[in-house]
DNA sequence: GTCTATATCGAGATAGAC
DNA sequence: GTCTATCTCGATATAGAC
């Protein structure tokens, strides 16, 4: 498999298509859902539907990046602001779980279902998560270097920060009991305070973070909407 | 799919050809594999592999038991220890991260292609799960009720514990810079500490812990082997 | 136990009328 | 843009000789 990074405006079908198939893949994954049920599942034949898709394959980045598109987006925001480490990092928090929340079934597919892509496409992917990735762990280290967390290595902590996070949508219920703003807050505590950081600390990082997170929140939605 | 629980005893033959396809499937999924390239891989005609597998289904079933088996054994020999919450705790995350790097290929395909199961199998593996997330509530639910935690919600907190662990998978490497144990020690360290236990009381536990572990060490061995 | 040949099915994708 | 008919391929599984 080998596809074209997707640079054309997606229409309105076009979108609703994606969406679809991310909530049939969700169920069984990529390889188990046929094109003929997404058919189905959109109520157009063959012919339409790779009118809109162009192929199967295509249809795997599409919802990809309807996950990496805003977290792009606000991690760049974040990066902008410039508030400190510890804020950097509720932040990013936050990022995540809204998207798990929001996009739970793009985010099944883009978790489970990446080992599918191969090539350039496969080079793209990791790529890009990696340099997330790399965001996270420098702030972390920048945590340390001013005192805010104990020494520690940067990077195990980093991969604490995503384990803690990214298996989120196994088990998130929709209309269920907490909410990602809730998540966040208290995933937030747990790893920062077990990294270290001291009650005050975080309680001020809250504070910031909060006002912060209600200042981006109209552009966030007009992103992800 | 539907598939008997396997009952038989396995010849050395037939476990080579599960770990063998489990090896296969980490990279590209259980879907993407077909039984050709497994009888390539294990220098077997489709004849002979039929003989020992049954069915590709049922391949899938006995990956899982061999990271559920060793999980479900440790477990039950915590519970009969019975060293108090915290200790409970940690050789739980103890037996999590020695599966996932003992049978990273297993746990890989046990964490990514469950979803194919459908019928009984799907229900069977679906409350063999739950069982081992009710011990860990528990565990937790105790561990606040004796104040070694700070009190909050059990459940949220067993799924932090679940989050923080079953990552792990995505991103270990065998050989690399982090051994289970080490990892074991670190996130349970962040996690009760974050949870809101005392320095003191995690050190104990980790004394503790680290005899008992020792101590159980040989018969897991036997257990995974 | 192991092989090869084959049955049977459903997959992704395309052609070409409308 | 949308449809139906169809192409082609590779999948799981089985049959039956050795």
């Amino acid at each position: 498999m080998n596809t074209q990074n997707p640079a054309t405006k997606r229409s309105k079908r076009h979108l609703e298509i994606i969406d679809v198939s991310a909530e049939l893949f969700l169920k069984r994954g990529f390889n188990a859902v046929g094109v003929a049920e997404i058919c189905d599942a959109v109520g157009l034949g063959r012919g339409a539907l790779y009118h809109y898709i162009g192929s199967k394959d295509q249809l795997l980045l599409d919802i990809q990046e309807r996950v990496l598109g805003p977290i792009d987006w606000f991690v760049d925001e974040i990066l902008k602001l410039n508030k400190g480490p510890l804020v950097g990092l509720r932040l990013v928090s936050h990022v995540l779980l809204e998207i798990t929340t929001q996009r739970l079934a793009h985010v099944w597919v883009y978790q489970h279902d990446y080992r599918i892509l191969d090539g350039d496409d496969r080079v793209r992917f990791v790529e890009r998560r990696a340099s997330i990735e790399m965001v996270v762990r420098d702030l972390i280290a920048n945590a340390m270097a001013e005192g805010s967390f104990n020494a520690g290595n940067a990077q195990l902590r980093a991969l604490e920060f995503f384990n803690h996070h990214n298996y989120t949508y196994q088990w998130f219920q929709p209309g269920g009991e907490w909410s990602a703003a809730e998540l966040s807050a208290i995933y937030s505590r747990t790893l920062m305070t077990g990294f270290g950081c001291a009650e005050g600390d975080f309680e001020q990082c809250e504070a910031i973070s909060r006002a912060e997170i209600e200042r981006l929140e109209p552009r966030f939605a007009m992103e992800v909407g």
